[in-house]
RNA sequence: GGCGACGUGGCCAAGUGGUAAGGCAGGAGUCUGCAAAACUCUCAUCAUGGGUUCAAAUCCCAUCGUCGCCUCCA
């Protein structure tokens, strides 16, 4: 089966190759490091964690860069508000996304690259630039020049004579035409700068991803991937710059995730209408934020509202049932329906994956986990042992931890109370017996109040922390 | 003004030519001392108006609406 991918590049879903058999080269955008990270990277950053799992699950050998934008003028404008230094500034806060990260269950990149740390091929790849006549110097700034570059546009599906350039900021005369842009700015007195055959300064934000990507994975990769407001001119001017050097094409695969949104407008950190990454693990677990884009498809938008968390966290709530065991006193499954459990966990495989052949149709893949999990629910109830329901839960632990969804109950205080709790729903047992229901009643809602769930079924209790 | 995406049941959401996946919520049951969970059954003709076709949510045109990008943004 061959996986297709969405390709921004072509706007058509092409059949996935390699440059180098079996193994991807794959470079995601990471943020700019001025603020805590909200949902809209939570978002972008689980869609790339999705599709390089899925990616390694098919069997390839991922190298994944993430890079962190660690010197611009948001950094600078925010360390000189706080009257801090910049570089501790953006360390602190890639430190806080790192952890985020984490909470999240996302894989750790191969490499994190910054820019403030490949300086060398940034100021390497704007000499080239230069040499090529595809950038100019004027007066310690280096700008990139659209006019040189025959196909400028051809992600964005849009031409330098259309573009109202100037149509909402005020254009810099010096430049020859309006859409250049900066690979290198001079520094201002006060301003993180470096050496260069200009004079001080620091990169723009586009070459340094160019860079990055040329250092960390070579002249061409297999997948690029952000969001889609990196589109233009983010993304665009990538291309421009490396192709303008090496002449060959810089990234087969273009992916980008649709926008968070909040109500009505796009989260972003300049609206300032944002949930921070924090704010929401503060109250949901981490597999509800992934469950959530899950559910939906990575290029399309999400609107985040109350509503559809509390609905995604009782969809959690039910993958979990999948994963309980047997009840008591099951006697068993018979052959047939054992072999038809069996049957239904490998159906369950063979639609995940194609599904998620089809560029990456979580939706749908997330429909037939669902549908086994209604499946395993069935045979427990039919009188299913541990160990046949193992069986197909083993295929479910497969499918769900491939999209990254670790499905743990949560245990509050630690594994050191489960005795206790043990010895009370045991004496609980013996109140039933005599049906003193009053005190068993009271006992269940208690153990509530501290988050056990107790639940009871004619051939006894089981109990669960609360997730 | 230009470019692009989208509009499917109360909510989230798959589905791009053959009469609508899945989840949440709701309704009716089973089980149970009760509760919870689970299980069973139930719940839409796809923004609107035209057109193409034997056949359209799915193709074409128009209209209305929403969102993103054209400036830093995942």
């Amino acid at each position: 089966m061959a996986l297709k991918i969405y390709n921004t590049l072509t706007r058509t879903k092409e059949e996935f190759t390699t440059l180098e058999p079996g193994k991807v080269r794959m470079y995601v955008c990471g943020p700019t490091v001025y603020a805590d990270a909200h949902l809209g990277h939570a978002m972008s950053a689980l869609v790339f964690d999705i599709a390089r799992r899925y990616l390694e699950y098919k069997g390839y050998e991922v190298r994944y860069v993430m890079n962190f934008t660690d010197v611009d003028d948001k950094i600078i404008n925010k360390a000189n508000e706080l009257g801090v230094d910049p570089f501790s500034l953006a360390e602190q806060y890639i430190a806080g996304y790192k952890r985020n990260l984490e909470e999240l269950n996302i894989k750790p990149a191969s490499v994190n690259p910054r820019a403030t740390e490949d300086m060398p091929q940034i100021i390497e790849m704007i000499q080239q630039l230069i040499y090529n006549d595809s950038a100019y110097v004027v007066d310690g700034d280096v700008y990139y020049s659209v006019d040189s570059d025959d196909d400028y546009g051809k992600l964005s599906g849009r031409s330098i004579q259309t573009m109202n350039a100037g149509s909402r900021i005020q254009v810099d005369e010096r430049k020859e035409h309006p859409m250049d842009f900066a690979l290198w700015k001079s520094a201002k007195p006060g301003e993180p700068a470096w050496e260069s055959p200009w004079g001080k300064g620091r990169p723009g934000w586009h070459i340094e991803c160019s860079a990055m990507n040329m250092v960390h994975l070579g002249d061409q990769i297999d997948i690029h991937g952000g969001g889609n407001d990196l589109i233009f001119p983010h993304h665009e001017n990538e291309i421009a710059q490396t192709e303008s050097i090496t002449g060959k094409p810089f990234a087969r695969f273009w992916m980008h995730n649709g926008m968070m949104g909040l109500k009505d407008d796009k989260m972003s950190k300049s609206l300032g209408n944002m949930v921070t990454i924090d704010q929401f693990l503060s109250e949901h677990p981490g597999d509800v934020m992934r469950l959530w884009v899950l559910n939906g498809s990575y290029r399309s938008p999400l609107t985040y509202s109350e509503a559809v968390i509390e609905q995604t966290t009782q969809g959690y709530k039910r993958l979990l049932s999948a994963k309980k065991g047997a009840l008591p006193g099951s006697a068993g499954l018979s052959e047939n329906e054992l072999a038809k459990l069996q049957d239904a966990a490998q159906a369950a495989r063979q639609g995940f994956v194609e599904a998620m052949d089809d560029d990456f149709n979580t939706a749908l893949a997330m429909a037939t986990i669902y549908e086994l999990g209604k499946t395993i629910n069935q045979a427990r109830a039919d009188g299913a042992t541990d160990t046949q329901l193992g069986t197909a839960q083993s295929v479910f632990d497969e499918l769900t931890s491939t999209l990254g969804l670790k499905l743990e109950e949560e245990t509050a205080v630690g594994t050191s109370a489960d005795a206790f709790i043990d010895l009370l729903v045991a004496l609980r047992r013996d109140l039933r017996a005599e049906k003193n229901w009053a005190m068993s009643d009271e006992i269940r809602d208690k153990l509530k109040s501290l988050g056990v769930i107790l639940e009871d079924s004619k051939d006894g209790s089981t109990w669960s922390w609360e997730s």
